[in-house]
DNA sequence: AGTTGTCAAGCTAGT
DNA sequence: ACTAGCTTGACAACT
């Protein structure tokens, strides 16, 4: 099991999603950002790999606007070289690697211009991960979208538009159960359609499910991964004690997730943590994760 | 220097 | 028909 946090490192003084304003946007500005972005962003898998977590997130702001019309800018062959070097680093050490387009990238939309939008951000994440020379164990991950008031048309408009996707595009892509919308079952229901790989989040299950227990739904969403694809990816967050259901927890919680560990104890898979203190509470599972195995070996 | 409103993009539920 | 909430960090404008 590898095991990482999204996007963020706290501790090493860099962020590597740093972004500005569409109305100061300038090709010089995205220039300077992005390099910006890069340097950290090789800076924080370095970090991670002293600190043993092998699976990291890259923030979908690494290229500010890449997907809008006002970036024209040969971004791809102006850091060329230097996310090939990034890719390099990333294989060499077997870190995973997973994106999270936010929640504007609906391609099972309504409208027709929104579906256009969506495509062409997925189509940049796609780009980047390719210019690394990842292999298709690196995922793009998004939600099935919105229901529309219909949520079987849905699921089949989702599927329909995934038919038509480009190669490239297919091999990366990965749907996850959220919190409201669509669970896990109707995750699966996508998967049969598509062949897709389901993301497992876990909170997103406490807070949608259909009577399926943890164990039993990190199961069925593992086997819609095929070899190629890599282990199954889940999302892990702790609940924050007494704020909204899915609000993520500031710290882990290591008792909760000793409790997880046994509870998916023989399982193999990948575990973003979706906590707010980052790195931290990586180190932390890390530490727990190894007491866990050597008490398990000794057995 | 510190604080706070606002930011490309959308859905749903509630008024 | 309209808006708040979702979740979130950080930019940028303003004290």
């Amino acid at each position: 099991m590898r095991i990482g946090y999204p996007c963020i490192n706290r501790g090493i003084g860099c962020t590597a999603g740093s972004t500005f304003r569409l109305a100061s946007y300038s090709e010089t500005r995205l220039i300077q950002t992005v390099q910006k972005n890069l340097d950290c962003l090789k800076k924080i898998i370095e970090y991670n790999v002293e600190n043993g977590l092998l699976f990291f997130r890259i923030s979908s702001d690494t290229v500010p606007f890449a997907s809008h019309p006002v970036c024209k800018y040969d971004w791809i062959g102006h850091f060329s070289g230097q996310l090939k070097e990034i890719g390099r680093y990333i294989r060499d050490h077997d870190i995973r690697i997973s994106m999270h387009p936010d929640q504007f990238v609906l391609i099972n939309a309504l409208k027709e211009d929104i579906v256009e939008r969506s495509l062409a951000e997925l189509q940049y994440h796609c780009n980047m991960l390719d210019e690394m020379e990842l292999d298709s164990t690196a995922k793009i991950q998004i939600h099935v979208g919105g229901v529309y008031g219909n949520k079987d048309q849905a699921i089949e408009r989702f599927v329909e538009r995934y038919a038509s996707l480009n190669q490239a595009l297919k091999r990366r892509l990965v749907v996850e159960n959220d919190d409201r919308l669509f669970s896990l079952s109707d995750c699966l229901k996508v998967h049969h359609g598509t062949g897709i790989p389901i993301v497992f989040d876990s909170l997103h299950h406490a807070c949608l499910n259909n009577g399926e227990t943890d164990r039993e739904a990190l199961m069925q969403a593992a086997q819609t991964w095929r070899r190629v694809d890599g282990p199954l990816m889940v999302d892990y967050s702790s609940q924050q004690p007494g704020h909204n259901v899915g609000k993520h927890a500031q710290s882990i919680d290591t008792t909760d997730f000793r409790r997880f560990l046994e509870n998916m104890k023989g399982c193999d898979f990948d575990l973003m943590l979706e906590i707010k203190d980052k790195e931290k509470s990586g180190v932390k599972a890390l530490t727990e994760l190894k007491v866990f195995q050597s008490e398990e070996y000794r057995k």
